[in-house]
DNA sequence: GTGGTCTAGACCACC
DNA sequence: GTGGTCTAGACCACC
């Protein structure tokens, strides 16, 4: 069973961190189709969040064609090739998409950018 | 004077939002030694926040050698080449650092992240 | 747990007097790593002041290294050796400074400082 | 006329800054006897302070027997060596007894003391 | 229960 | 008007 061992910081909301956590795993490939996830109460006592948080979570994930429920079952993680090359694509471009937009209002450049980042792997 | 021109968002402590907001302002060469800031009561209005947030915040620009504040004088920023490239410095790495850590969640390696960003900015 | 016997005077504001006896306390070895803090709200009510007020010195405590918070945990000290000498430090050459001051505006000189001293330590 | 070139910091009161301030001057030789002080209303005007607390200040000198007030005439001052004497004792009593709290709470003896203030004065 | 943030509002010293 | 301190109290996340 998929494990959201998730590390709560206090400033973003929680539904969130659970929906970007579990597509970090997707496009991280710790999960696997059919992987089972944990139920709404499961996973609201493992975390200790309510319930109602972890419904709005499921809620979004089914609704971008990540887990799929049907009636008195668990819900089951969806994956497939093309669905984990979007989700890949969408946490990277998030993330260089924050990063530019941070060193631009520096006044940086693309070269800069760069160049910051291959210093920073080598350390 | 120095205009807070910021959208909060309300995921981030607001005090920490300002803090950013001008220290990015004051890396990208926008404020000037000796410009004033705004009364606390003044930002409080125009941002329609408790002045007792922009006094917090005001604080800690001080702490940390960004702005002087005088006796019934509006506080003032302080500009030194030192200091900016220092801001500088913080803002640069924080955004490499997260930059860093959502790609090697992925599994990327220093070249992908690089190529990335390449791309990115080439559009 | 590290009890903050102190008397509160009303001419200097009461988060500087807290920080300046969690110091001393820290300098004179009361203090060991770990040991734990009354909670904000504790001490609010044993002191007859506000939470919030035990909270901006928590925070500058916590900002200065001398305790550690974590999420719903008390916080702890932090006692290293070279904390201790770094407020022992602090608090002597503060002490020090204002006796010169004092001294000085009254026209005696290195002498007569070390003199006075003397003669007010025998007794 | 004597001059209250007083630097008010604002954490302790003032009628207590000004007596100490004007102790001070005394003590120094700065005050002969027979000179005029400032009338109440004049020194609230010079230092933009309540009338009022300039009438505490002077009302606690004249207990003391630092200054004489005639009807409907300027304070003067009373200077005499024993009382130049008496004060200079005074402030030196405090600042040295100041001093010797605040290193005997850090465990400090006399002659760590002495050579703290020995050093500091090198400076 | 724990820590953290924010507001509303009072009151202070100083101009 | 300026900055600074403090209180009372609300609400949040996390346990």
């Amino acid at each position: 069973m998929i494990r959201f061992d998730v590390q709560l910081n206090s400033t973003e909301p929680i539904y969130l961190q659970l929906i970007r956590r579990y597509k970090v795993m997707l496009a991280a490939g710790e999960i696997r189709d059919g992987d089972e996830l944990p139920s709404r109460r499961e996973l609201g006592l493992m975390l200790v969040i309510n319930p109602n948080t972890v419904q709005r979570v499921y809620k979004e994930l089914e609704t971008e064609g990540l887990i799929l429920t049907h009636n008195n079952m668990k819900s089951v993680a969806v994956v497939t090739p093309s669905i984990c090359e979007r989700i890949r694509t969408e946490l990277t471009e998030e993330a260089a998409h924050q990063y530019k937009t941070a060193l631009s209002a520096l006044g940086y450049g693309a070269a800069d950018a760069v160049e910051i980042i291959r210093r920073l792997w080598e350390k």
